[in-house]
DNA sequence: ATTAATCCAGTTTTT
DNA sequence: CTGGATTAAT
């Protein structure tokens, strides 16, 4: 049993009476071993495993944990135990209540709040205070909604009393955000909480036990998700030290104040360190001390073998670091995977990566931009998420993007014909229009003092399209009226007209994905983007290449398919994309990490690299809104990554930038530079 | 007025 | 490489 192999302070912890527990863990004390004991322990005391819920900070690690209790206990069993992120876990629950959900990124979300700031006349009474840009506002937003419950103006008027003149505007703004989200069928991340909290009040949803892991990095609104369940049994998981998420509103207090907002509360300290060395403990130790101090701490060191000094490296330049650590890499003994390279901003990675290439030795980092984000993968969810939404307005215009002729003012003007035609369902306003309206572009006759026609001024004959071969059905719907689409335009509403007929039915999402590849509609698309790519500067086009890009096209959409094999309802399949796409890794070898995404991982061998001051600590970041102490606990992180071997490194120029840089402040703090 | 093409600046951390 | 702004073309 996992509760034989934990030391005593572990033990005593895992298994604590049923209440309000707190376990101050600090780096690499067996946070994870106890947090599966203790679920081992609850199931063993006849807890049944549904009434257990599991919060981790990514999916990744709650399976992992879920993974290790499926050593001691049947598959079945450890299956009905409810975990994964607090968002991931909201979807579920919701999900059961029988919402439907269309999850969007916050990226697609940040463009429909722009068209409705755009349309906002902002006057400057003092020319010196401008308002937020859109995307800074919703970030702002996002951020408030994460960590406070008063009303929006004036929580943003006592954190930026500069705002003032411009709260009424942000408040109309955000009301008609949420009408329109509504309207268009859009969840975003925040929403999840907030919807699920609203859940619970009106339906209560039971679980014995709650664990939260990374407590210390959990903000108001996720502690009011905890709070909404109304567990008489919390077991949260955290290391003061090691919050550094401030930025999504993640608050010290929260851990800070545990035994004041619970009744009984009970705190239990893991104090024995089996991850890092004595020179490597006493290193963070060193540097964490200069941080105000809510629980005492005193580290015990178990290792006493290998005690090599972590070590500094200084660089004339930045490429020259990436070369020199390249090569350190090379010939180290340790194996590609037990060795990581950390960096504060992801802007270091691309160098690095590209340095370690060089030498032939790969490495494994996180799958961002590179699969999810390209416009052939993002164009086939699109269509997906038209198919599951039918009023999901920005994938219907990011898929007309593709059609010649049809930009995003004609695209939403067929999208909003389609709406009248199909009774608020687009797509079966395509293939099912409603035969009452006979002109669906109704908008324009509300300009009658303008002396403008009603409709439009001539409604396009449907006599233009009669030689394209179009089957009666579809060269009967209104849609083909509209006077500004081409032959073009109507070719490839066409494709998606016949894609649609032919899949509206599928539920498997294997299937549509392989129906839609299939279709002449995303032929269309693979074409036009292989077009685009092969079109050299001289607007030349190379048909060769064209080609061969295609052929790469229609391999990634196979590899979408594939992924899609995992999953039943495509729905689940979508949302669990948004979910966990950027969870994702790519390749083998060297771990190529942020700080942040380190979190909670360990390796034998560790690099921290662009050590310089301004990047690390980003002083961008602490000018607005950041702290020096979070910047410190995110250094803190870092070295307490490294299990055997430690290596600092940072540059004193940067070519490419030309910017002169001195070394970080926490090298002094560490005592490996002197002041 | 809308779309398409072209050029330029900028790049924080995550669900 | 992308998002945004500017400009040219329909």
């Amino acid at each position: 049993m996992p509760l034989s192999r934990l030391n005593e302070e572990q033990k005593n912890a895992a298994t604590a009476d049923l209440g309000y527990n707190l376990i101050i863990a600090s780096a690499g004390t067996g946070k994870t071993s106890t947090i599966v004991a203790r679920i081992a322990y609850l199931l063993k005391q006849g807890v049944k495993p549904e009434d257990i819920l599991l919060l981790t900070f990514t999916n990744k690690a709650s399976k992992e944990m879920i993974e290790r209790i499926a050593n001691y206990f049947d598959e079945k069993t450890v299956k009905q135990i409810e975990a994964g992120t607090f968002h991931s876990v909201s979807y579920r629950l919701l999900k059961k209540s029988g919402k439907k959900i269309v999850l969007k990124q916050p990226k697609e979300l940040k463009i429909l709040l722009k068209s409705i700031y755009e349309k906002r006349v902002f006057t400057h009474i003092d020319s010196k205070i401008r308002q937020y840009q859109y995307s800074y506002l919703y970030d702002i937003f996002s951020l408030y909604q994460n960590s406070s419950v008063e009303n929006f103006s004036s929580w943003l008027c006592k954190k930026n009393p500069d705002q003032e003149p411009f709260l009424d505007i942000y408040e109309d703004i955000f009301n008609e955000f949420k009408e329109l989200k509504n309207k268009f069928g859009y969840v975003g991340y925040n929403d999840l909480l907030i919807n699920i909290i609203e859940e619970s009040k009106q339906n209560k949803i039971n679980f014995k036990e709650i664990l939260v892991d990374e407590y210390q990095d959990t903000n108001s609104l996720q502690g009011r998700v905890i709070d909404s369940f109304e567990c008489d049994s919390l077991f949260c998981v955290g290391d003061y030290d090691q919050s550094i998420y401030a930025f999504n509103g993640a608050d010290i207090n929260i851990i800070g104040s545990f035994k004041q907002r619970y009744k009984n509360a009970k705190i239990y300290t893991l104090n024995k360190n089996y991850r890092s060395t004595k020179q490597i403990l006493s290193l963070a130790n060193r540097v964490i001390k200069k941080n105000p101090r809510i629980y005492k701490k005193e580290l015990i060191v178990t290792k006493e073998h290998k005690d090599i000094p972590p070590k500094l490296f200084v660089f004339e330049e930045v490429f020259e670091q990436y070369q020199q650590i390249a090569k350190k890499i090379k010939y180290s003994s340790s194996k590609n995977e037990d060795i990581a390279i950390l960096f504060r901003n992801n802007s270091s990675a691309d160098g690095m990566e590209a340095t370690l290439r060089e030498l032939g030795i790969n490495c494994k980092r996180k799958g961002s931009i590179s699969f999810f984000e390209t416009k052939e993968i993002k164009s086939l969810l699109n269509i997906i998420s038209l198919m599951i939404n039918p009023k999901d307005i920005m994938a219907f215009v990011n898929i007309f993007e593709y059609a010649k002729g049809i930009g995003s003012v004609i695209g939403k003007e067929i999208f909003e014909a389609l709406y009248k035609l199909g009774k608020g369902n687009t797509l079966k306003g395509l293939i099912q229009p409603d035969s009452e309206v006979k002109n669906p572009f109704g908008k324009k006759n509300q300009n009658y003092q303008l002396g403008l026609f009603d409709d439009f001024e001539n409604l396009g004959s449907v006599a233009r399209f009669r030689d394209m071969n179009f089957d009666e059905k579809f060269l009967s719907n209104p849609i083909l009226k509209h006077p500004k689409i081409s032959k073009e335009g109507a070719l490839f509403i066409y494709s998606l007209y016949n894609f649609v007929k032919n899949s509206h039915n599928t539920k498997s999402p294997y299937k549509i994905i392989t129906k839609l590849i299939n279709s002449n509609l995303y032929h269309f698309i693979a074409q036009t983007i292989s077009y685009q790519r092969a079109t050299k500067k001289n607007r030349i086009l190379d048909k060769e290449l064209s080609e061969e890009i295609k052929q790469k096209i229609i391999q990634k959409a196979w590899i979408l398919s594939n992924i899609a094999k995992n999953y039943h309802d495509i729905e689940k399949f979508l949302n669990a994309l948004v979910l966990g796409s950027s969870e994702m890794t790519e390749g083998e070898g060297v771990n190529l990490l942020s700080i942040h995404a380190s979190k909670g991982l360990e390796f034998k061998e560790v690099y921290i690299i662009d050590l310089m001051d301004g990047r690390f600590p980003n002083r961008k970041l602490m000018s607005q809104g950041g702290s020096l102490e979070e910047e410190r606990r995110l250094f803190y992180v870092a070295t307490t990554r490294a299990k055997e071997l430690l290596y600092l490194s940072f540059a004193k120029y940067d070519r490419i930038k030309k910017i002169e840089y001195k070394h970080s402040i926490f090298l002094e703090e560490a005592g490996l530079i002197r002041a």
